[in-house]
DNA sequence: ATTAAATTGTGTCATTTTAACACAGACATG
DNA sequence: CATGTCTGTGTTAAAATGACACAATTTAAT
């Protein structure tokens, strides 16, 4: 399979960013490595690139062994290639960032990896340069979410504004005014009232919306400025 | 030095889109191949990750090997990583852009490489999925120009708001109102009037700027929204 | 039953920013 | 010294923003 007489073949690995939202903080699933190298430490999710697997394909079977997901929202983050990064072998590691809704993964197989979702503010130490990752992929959460509504990607198909600012007060580790957010957030038009409201809650209930899933498609890279520059 | 067990080692290339502006039209610096293989045939530059070089020393090593530059900016875009995206042998490309300014890189380098600055409209096909490369990358440099102040690094070092809004002009393919750029762009403060005047011209001389350098270091990741949502 | 406390939805208003457009000054050419 | 072209700056109405106030809804306590 050698065809090109340049000799530096290396492993290629993929690691992922998993951000999820309880309601009230960011945060990320993590595994307890009970395997080697570094067994018994926290790490991301991650594997490596097989023989006959394009890239995309190998993100989305990392994702999916991890959550029992498929169709996950994802993105290519940058690429780690330090040469000592991985002290077992020299590893390229083209990192990504995904968002998934907490309560609908699947939980026997982030059990079956040892995963566990941990506060983003009280994370542990990681493996390798995993905590370098983890700050690039927040910064560039932080950047994404400000401009475009990726956001809802970690939501229930329904959910309140309150809730929505919530997310976007974890994400941005800043309080928000709830009447300019409103305001905002319902100038873009990508919310449909389903006429129903949160039945939690032991106050005034808030109004349930859902997405709309196709203007949402449409104007995807449309710029929203959900978030000033003053904030950032 | 194999240490994991998982036998998947692949070569990992970089493949580099380097942008110029010629004070009318958006340029590439293309390779006319005079190796194999495709010999003939136009391609991105690119090179082989070494055994012992970090990711981002082999960018260097191709940018410098191509114009003769250091500290060139530049900025990862993604990695392609189909099986058959290479047909000698599998390779996962890293891809990047960079921004030069056309007249200041080393012709002698350029010729060695047989490199050649080709308007960007009318480019030649190009290798492998070199073309999908290029067009990700004028996204993503039009995506990012149009919020962060990139736009100088095509430039040299003084030059006039009318030849900068020329670059966005070209960037974006379409007209810009003269007066509302040039009050955006000076509501940065990024510019510092040098006193001087353009000599060329055959009209009245515009004013020669240059970049606040430190400030432009100091607020390079603010949103300065210089190009609007409509316009793109 | 009434009240208090918490939370939600909507509105106001001064200020800033934007988009569209007009005019005057500078410069080479003839 | 008139003309054509390009540069710098100004104007104005409309839209967006940021900082607020107030009324309505709900549960729990009195």
């Amino acid at each position: 399979m050698k065809k090109y007489p340049h000799s530096t073949r290396i492993l290629v690995a993929l690691d992922c960013i998993v951000f999820g939202f309880d309601g009230e903080q960011l945060k990320l699933l993590l595994i307890k490595r009970n395997f080697e190298p570094e067994m018994g430490k926290w790490s991301l999710m991650g594997g490596f690139l097989e023989s006959n697997e394009d890239l995309e394909v190998a993100t989305n079977r990392i994702l999916y062994d991890l959550t029992g997901l498929k169709d996950i929202y994802f993105e290519e983050i940058k690429s780690f290639g330090k040469v000592d990064r991985d002290p077992v072998e020299r590893t390229l590691s083209v990192c990504f960032f995904a968002l998934i809704n907490i309560h609908a993964h699947d939980q026997d197989s982030a059990r079956a990896q040892n995963a566990y979702w941990i506060d983003l503010k009280s994370r542990p130490d990681l493996i390798f340069d995993h905590n370098e990752m983890v700050n690039i992929a927040l910064e560039r959460l932080r950047y994404k979410a400000a401009l475009h509504p990726i956001g809802f990607e970690l939501l229930p198909e329904q959910f309140t504004i309150p809730q929505l600012q919530k997310l976007y007060e974890a994400i941005y580790d800043s309080p928000l005014d709830r009447r300019n957010f409103s305001r905002k957030i319902l100038s873009t038009h990508l919310l449909i009232d389903t006429g129903e409201k949160n039945q939690y809650g032991t106050t005034k209930k808030a109004i349930l919306y859902k997405l709309d899933k196709e203007k949402y498609q449409r104007q995807f890279n449309a710029f929203h400025y959900f978030i000033s520059d003053s904030m950032r």
